[in-house]
Formats: structure tokens, C-alpha cells, sequence
DNA sequence: AATGAATGAGAATTCATTCAT
DNA sequence: TATGAATGAATTCTCATTCAT
């Protein structure tokens, strides 16, 4: 067969590589299983891709390409900080629930050692610039306290979300909140996480200001 | 006869065992390098552990008892809630930089697949129930506020000390920590960790109630 | 892409595999030995045969098919029983003689201690019914005698094949054999032991009856 | 402990290990096991057995001289050679049935390649002496058909004798036995294989003669 | 350009044999 | 002298990567 590979056939790739490393991890996933999935030859994975690393790597990109766009959408339009931050937090939640292998592949990528530097600077720079400027211009505005380090707030912030996306698609995560509360809904989930995140950053509404 | 490994060896094959499954992870890690870096053969290590998954999971347990003898000896003793954060804070920071491999260990487990139930459950179990216990107890005695789910409460707790053990342990983390803050300072960061911790459960002086 | 193992190639794996499985037993033979003398890669084998016991299960059949074939064809066409048995045991001693691994390796099965049950039924059920056959026909024209037991008959003839094919096939009974007659011919070997036969079934020509 | 082994322990080592090697084949057969069995430490056997493989050889001596001296003991005082030849198959079968180790090691030693010769020697010479003789003997006497070749018919005989051995103490040849005659009792066997035996060697009564 | 069979390095595991005690 | 722990070579099997077609 002589036909270009289209784009919508790179995506499978892509997509199926994502599931076959969130299921097996980067070691145990099998390029030729993921070749039969996408309904291509192992060959045309390494034109693609130089070897198993890289179509991880680019796996990675495409996750976090996905997550981001995700999360960016949630707070769009958004006016208030505590608003903004229900929403990103049902975000974590649903993407999570529906893209678990994305979840894993991220977690995997924590990981890494070599190139640690690298990764962290890709996938994790937007966000910190975004959620510090964030919190820096509530705080400009009176709407969290003012002993708040934005930048380091803007962490612990991004870490509780973080966290709350291991707990909803990595199954080690999940056993482990069912060990804190075995029948906690997400509805309530979210009121609480929200309540701690509004103690935590001394959230005040704008008009009680 | 040959003599016994010595009780030092043992722990020495325990050691690298910790610190390549920390590398690695379990698929990767290699008992051939293990048995290298602890300058024993091969054989012996399958004398004393199984197979490979006896070894990680004995690994896993002593990890674990090391980590929650510090985590407990930090709290004993402590008398305020928030003084008692502040030592965990303090402990898991300390912990993680001298025993990076061990939370690196860590890590890796939590992208197990196979067995995360077993796994969660022996190794988060006692925290959950602690943590928990302990928000309860301040919330009967009004030190936090009332509208606190303990639980739910005690895993944001937790996951935030989760967190600070990878950004203390995980190249990745650290990488990610220096995007948010390129040059905080230790004492800096558990400032304001104990002020959101503060906040996010309302903790009020004793007195103050 | 790279070319698929021709069918020559294919037989010479199992012909090679025969012959291995045959010098070592089971246990002892090596898929690499065999990959070796193949010509071919260590992972080619296990593309065409799972493991190591579905490649001797194979070359059981494999030889199980031609030994079969050989002996069919030995009979085919013999009106006489006496003359049937004069031809099968030529076939034996020619078909030992030019393919000794086979006989090695019908040997080395018959060591087998787990599926032996399985082995002998797919190994031995069509000789044991085909010559029972033999001899109940045979019995009830008259041509062996009244008292005997057409399936023990058969079995004890059977029997005696069995080590034509160890004594011409397999090297210490090549050398016992000797211990008993140093310098036999063939065809003194033939004529003995048909008569040996011939005795114990109590042939008498059909013309007798 | 400093004490010699005894004559009984030696003993003890030796059929643990025939047990063993008839379970298990030469390859599989673990000499910490039977040095487990015998209730001494592995040391003690290198000490008397210079390798696996010539612990081997001695268990197959060891298993010949038994059966040697259980099948000559069989038939002493038997006058006639009908009477020697039934006594010999039923020890035959009482053999096989209450020490199928030994015949396993029978079989397996059968398999060897070198020193084929050598072990076909010690093992067969005497049986092939003693058989061919006794032929000789009764075919001076009349009691045998005169055109038989004695070597040649102890040889088949005792080839009826081998696989009767192989067929009590096999499990392959065990299960073969049934797929000729799944409910045969051990008297009709013997009394088929006498009678089979006495026509293949045209046995008159002397008295007949 | 795509295919997918072949390659072969690499990893887990076993166990005969050694030898310090 | 007996012990039995340690050794490490050897074997099976997998799968990332190559490359002839």
C-alpha cells in the first residue's frame, strides 16, 4: 500500500499509544500493540517516531496540549477567583474521569529523570505563569489575603489539583481517597475542596472587600 | 559453611534495591545492576526475595516504616494542630531530601497497576486514619472550623504533603517547584505552606475560641 | 518486507529441532542450539511455536506423521499377514536407520512423565487399533491361532517393533544389540525375527485352514 | 557435626536420588533435593559423588543389581524353560510395580549417547549371556524349535521383557498398555505373553519331544 | 512509502558446584 | 569432616528496532 498516513491516522496513533502507555507504562507498552490498535504497521510508528521514547515524548505533548486546553476553557469567562476555582477543580475531575490514560501518562512522566528540567519546563510553565498572575491580581485587588506568596500559593493551589487528578485516574490514587472516605460523592468533594481552597487563600468576596 | 549475608548486606541489597526500583520503577529496575551495586551475585538475591515483586514489595514495606517513623516521631509530642502541621511540613521536606530514592520508590508504586488496592491500602491506611483522626478531635475541641469534612479534609492535608515529598524528591517536582518560585527559600515555603494549611482549615488559637 | 521463512527453511527448524530434541530430551535442548543450527534467530522460533514445548509437541507430530506414513505404506497392498509383518519390519529397520533423531526423539517422549496420557494417545492409538484389526481379521479366517489375544497379540508385536526401532535408531541399543550378536545381518535379523513372530501368533498359511 | 556417614545413610542417598532422577529425569532432578530427602547437606554428596552425572551412573548401577538380582533370583530352580520364562515375566511386573524409580532410570539411561556402549555393557552382558544360553541349552535338548538363532531369540525375548518393564513402571508406556486393552488384568497378560513367548520359540514339553 | 518478519540484545530465574567456616 | 550459603553460567522468552521487499 502506497497511501500517505492522514492526519486523522496519526491521531489514532497517538491516542492509542496514549492508552497503551497509561494501561502498561512506558516499559511494558508494546510498539506493536499499539501498530495493530491504530490499524498500522510497526513500521510507519518509527517513521514517525525515532523509537519508543520519542512516541512517548510526543504522547506527553499530546496529553498535556490536551489537558491545558481543557483547563484554559473551564476559567474562560470567569469572574470570580473562588468561581474560577470550582470550575477548574470539576474540570480535573471530569477530564480525568474521561481520559484516565492521559492521567497516567502524565503521572508517568513525573517520573522521568533525565530531563526532568526539560518536561517541567513544557508542560508545566503555562500554568504556573497563569494561576501566579492569577492569585497576584486577587490579591491586587484586595480579594485574598495579603500574606499570600502568589507564586507559592499558585503551587500548593496547582498541587491540590494535581493530586485531585491522580485521585480520579490513576488507580492507585483512587483506592487511596476511598481509604480517607469510601463514599464521598464528587458534588461534595468539590464543596469541600473549594471551602479549603477559599480558607487556604483567605478568599474574600470582592464586595466585602 | 559460606557465610550468612551479614545483616549490613542485607540491608545494603535493600538500599539499592530502594533506590534502583526508584530509578526505574519495577519494570525496569534490574536485579542484575541491584545485585551489582550491592556486591552480592544474582543467586543471592533470589535466596533471600522470591522473585522481583517480592523484593519491590519489601522495598515498598520498609520504605514505608522508615517514613512513618519519621512522619510520627515529627508529631509526637506537639500540642497545637498547626504546630503539628508545621513539624510534618518540616519532617517531609527533611525526609524527602535525604531519602530521595525512597519517595522516588514511592512514586513509582503509585503507577502500579496491578495491585494498587493491596498496595494503597498498606501504605496509606495508617496516615488516613491518623490525619483524620487528629482533624476530628480539633474540630470537637473548635480548633477548626466546623464546617470541615475531617476526611476530606485530612487527604487535602495529606496531598499537599504528597506533593512537598516529590518536589523535595523527584527531579521532576523540584524542576517544577523552580518555575513557580526559582529561589524560595525552605523556611520561606513552609511559612506560607502552615499559613494555607492555616487558612484552608480554619484553624483558630485554642484560646481564640 | 523481510521475506517469511520459506518452507524449507520451516522444515529445516524442525528437522534440526528433531534432531536436538532428540540427542537432549526436553529439558536439556536448547531453543538457541536449535536457532543455531537452523540458520535462523532465536526469536524466529517462538514467532512459529509459542515455546519450547509446543516446538517438541510439533516435532512429535512432525515425526509421528512420517513414521506413520512409512509404515502404511509398508503394508499396502501385503495379502499375507506374515508377509505384512516381514514388511513392517523392514520399514522399521529402514526408517530407524535413515532417521535416527526421529526414533531419539520418540525415545525421549516416552520419558515424559506429565501429559503422557495425552502423548500416547495421539502417538499410539492408530497402531494399536490398526494392528489389533490386523490380527482380529486375521484370527477369524484361521490365519493365527484361536487362543490368542487380538489386542495383546498386537501389543506384544508392537512391542518387538518398538525396540527394532531403539536398536537401529538409538545408540545404546544399537550396542546391547550387539552384546547379543555381534555380526548379525539384516536379513538374518528379518528372517529370525519373523519367524520368531511367526511362531508366536500361530500362523498357519490361509491355504492350511 | 563430625560424624562419617554410615553404610545406611550412603544407601539412603542413593535411592532419594534414584527416586529423584526417576521423577524428574537427569536434567530436572535437583541435587539439593535429594540432598534435602536423604537428610544431608549438599556438601556431603559431592563428597562421595564427584558430579551429578556420576551420581547418576551410580544410581543406575545401583538400580541394575537390584533388578539383576530379583530377575536371576526368579529363575533359580526352575526346571523348565516355559516355567522360567513365565517366573521371569511376573517378576518382571512385580519389579515394575514396586520400583518404578529404577525402571525410569532404566529407561532414561537407555537414552544416553556417550558411553552408550560403555553402560550397555555392564548392563546387558550378563542378561544377554544368561538368556542366549538357557536358548542354547534347550535347543540342545529339543525344547526350542531347532532353526531358531538363540542370540537373536533371547534378544527378542528379552526386548518382550524390557517393555513389559517400561509398561509397569512408565507412565507413558502405562498409558499406551491401555489403549491396546484398557481393562486387561495381570494374569491375563502373563498368561498371553507365555503363550506368545512359547510359540515364537515353537516350545515343545520335553516329554513331547 | 508501507509492511511486518527477522533479529538479537537483555532480563528473570534456576541450580550445579564450590569453599569458607 | 560436614555444612549449606554464595556464586554465576546458562536458559527461556520478549520485544524494540531494522530493513528487504
Amino acid at each position: 500500500m502506497l497511501k500517505k498516513l492522514t492526519q486523522s491516522q496519526q491521531d489514532t496513533i497517538l491516542e492509542r499509544a496514549v492508552e497503551e502507555f497509561g494501561r502498561n507504562g512506558l516499559e511494558r507498552a508494546a510498539i506493536s500493540e499499539i501498530a495493530r490498535r491504530s490499524g498500522v504497521s510497526v513500521g510507519v510508528i518509527y517513521k514517525y517516531y525515532k523509537n519508543k521514547e520519542e512516541l512517548f515524548e510526543q504522547c506527553l505533548t499530546h496529553s498535556i496540549a490536551i489537558l491545558s486546553e481543557v483547563m484554559e476553557e473551564a476559567v474562560s469567562g470567569e469572574e470570580t477567583l473562588l468561581g474560577a476555582c470550582e470550575k477548574l477543580i470539576r474540570a480535573c475531575i471530569a477530564f480525568s474521569k474521561d481520559h484516565a490514560p492521559y492521567i497516567q501518562m502524565y503521572h508517568a512522566i513525573t517520573h522521568t529523570d533525565t530531563r526532568a528540567g526539560e518536561y517541567a519546563q513544557v508542560i508545566e510553565s503555562v500554568t504556573a505563569q497563569t494561576y501566579t498572575k492569577l492569585l497576584s491580581m486577587a490579591q491586587a485587588e484586595g480579594e485574598v489575603r495579603a500574606d499570600l506568596d502568589p507564586a507559592l500559593g499558585a503551587m500548593f493551589f496547582d498541587n491540590l489539583l494535581m493530586m485531585l487528578h491522580f485521585s480520579y485516574g490513576c488507580a492507585y490514587y483512587e483506592e487511596r481517597m476511598k481509604l480517607y472516605d469510601p463514599a464521598v460523592t464528587e458534588d461534595e468533594l468539590v464543596r469541600q475542596l473549594v471551602l479549603f481552597v477559599k480558607g487556604a487563600l483567605g478568599v474574600r468576596g470582592k464586595e466585602a472587600s
